[in-house]
DNA sequence: GTTGAGCGTT
């Protein structure tokens, strides 16, 4: 099983790899991604992480307020994307 | 060549 993560407050260079590669070193990446502006393709800032079911709740805990790119990050189990 | 609260794409 997997849990998505909600990622926020990270620097606009930070890609989609950068994000994985800081995930896994706490816990099982399924994939990840960061969101970009539909029209200027720049980051929006922030993206989502999906990892295993077992990893969320401590890589949210670990991961949440750490310092990434000297930025603290925000990590919070994202909301279902019906909404 | 910019910005800084928030929750996405097949």
């Amino acid at each position: 099983m997997s849990k998505t993560l909600y990622v926020g407050n990270l620097p606009w260079s930070t890609n989609d790899s950068d994000l994985a590669d800081v995930f896994k070193e706490h816990g099982s990446v399924i994939s990840s991604r960061i969101i970009t502006d539909k029209e200027t393709g720049r980051s929006r800032g922030f993206g989502f992480v999906e990892v295993d079911d077992a990893d969320a709740e401590k890589m949210v805990s670990m991961m949440n307020g750490s310092d990434f790119g000297g930025r603290q990050i925000v990590v919070n189990e994202a909301r279902p994307r019906e909404q």
